[in-house]
DNA sequence: CCGGGCATGTTGACAGCGACAACATGCGGT
DNA sequence: ACCGCATGTTGTCGCTGTCAACATGCCCGG
């Protein structure tokens, strides 16, 4: 629709699409250069004329796969129907929080490649980015943080680093229940696994 | 020393030692069959001898390397010198988990690969394991809030489930410095981060 | 209107990988 | 002394990422 101009028109685009549809059913690892092509109706190397490399591909399909998640996170915070400050500004981080284990769970190919390489790419914090429709989910979770100050749910001399504090127990769970040792947990554990990590990190910041 | 009884004596031995040397340099991605069985001495295929797979390698690898990081959380849970039975269970809480960071940041490569494919091989949870001298990451942690129980630190009706939130704040730090958004943090803000985190959980258990 | 430049896509090749099959070797029990 | 079978080797296949050389056709200057 847009770059209409070429060949193929847009291949790019279609290039990532097609990962962004790999990387859901098989994770990073799907997310085959040659494969990527082929579903692209493309020829193997057509994609070295938009990625440098494989990483670079890689990279952008990742960053699609991390709007996913934010948009997620985005959606379960505008459900949140509590309207008193203090609980509702608490509901709302334990629902990114959820939405976070909840993607990871049932999105587990797009978690993972979400997560995948961000320390080779350039994919570091995003710059404090001040447009209020972020999807990116470190700006959503510090929104949800300076709310509770906000509201006054968390005293301020605990808001520097509480990011990090939030962010590593749900990330943790989420990477310990997706690919790591609690793979199998049983449901009724998972349930409570969750439970006592949000309740842990409220109680805590 | 064990079984020299044939052509190259005991080679599962000096493959995975081989594996574990690759993993430290070049993490999961770098235990390559063919890579290993060259640094063993020894032409590719002959792995296929000891393990069914390469997964089967990389699991043996694996293990080798959770077991480095319990023996560094050993180390430091008995260089707690506090005795006061209270601050001290803390103490030795604290120390694991720090512990457990400074393992990822300053062996990222042995880190990775410890939780590399933890969901695919048979890698769950350890058996419930009463030897007192397992080097288990997650037997210690249990060992740990046991503790805390036992001195009154912590309630016992906060013990269930709080291995989870303790595991996952802890990992999940870990995994965003090391693989993660996190990975170029100024060594300031690292240690912001893992203050935050520590303090966060023990405030919450 | 047209001709050529250059972005875009293709073909072909190479080395490295995991995996399989067929073959070689030599230790251990009989 | 000998043979079996565990152990190690050689050869091959298909797949991958990447490079180099080649083909195509859109767009711009004349």
């Amino acid at each position: 629709m847009e770059k209409r101009t070429y060949h193929h028109g847009n291949l790019r685009e279609a290039l990532v699409t097609a990962g962004v549809a790999l990387a859901r059913a098989g994770g990073p690892s799907a997310v085959v250069l040659r494969a990527v092509s082929r579903e692209a109706g493309v020829s193997h190397n057509a994609a070295y004329r938009h990625f440098a490399d494989h990483r670079e591909l890689l990279a952008a399909v990742a960053a699609r796969c991390m709007e996913q998640l934010g948009l997620l996170m985005v959606r379960r915070t505008d459900q949140v129907a509590e309207e008193e400050p203090v609980p509702r500004a608490w509901a709302r981080l334990a629902a990114i929080g959820r939405a976070y284990v909840d993607f990871a769970l049932t999105e587990h190919g797009w978690f993972r490649t979400a997560f995948s390489g961000a320390a080779a790419h350039g994919g570091g914090l995003p710059r404090p980015d001040p447009g209020a429709g972020s999807t990116d989910p470190y700006t959503l979770l510090a929104a949800r943080l300076d709310e509770l100050v906000e509201v006054g749910a968390i005293p301020p001399e605990r808001r520097p680093g509480a990011e990090y504090a939030a962010w590593s127990a749900v990330h943790g769970l989420a990477d310990l229940l997706v690919d790591g040792p609690l793979h199998d947990l049983p449901a009724d554990r998972v349930r409570l696994a969750v439970e006592t990590v949000l309740a842990t990190v409220a109680r805590g910041l």
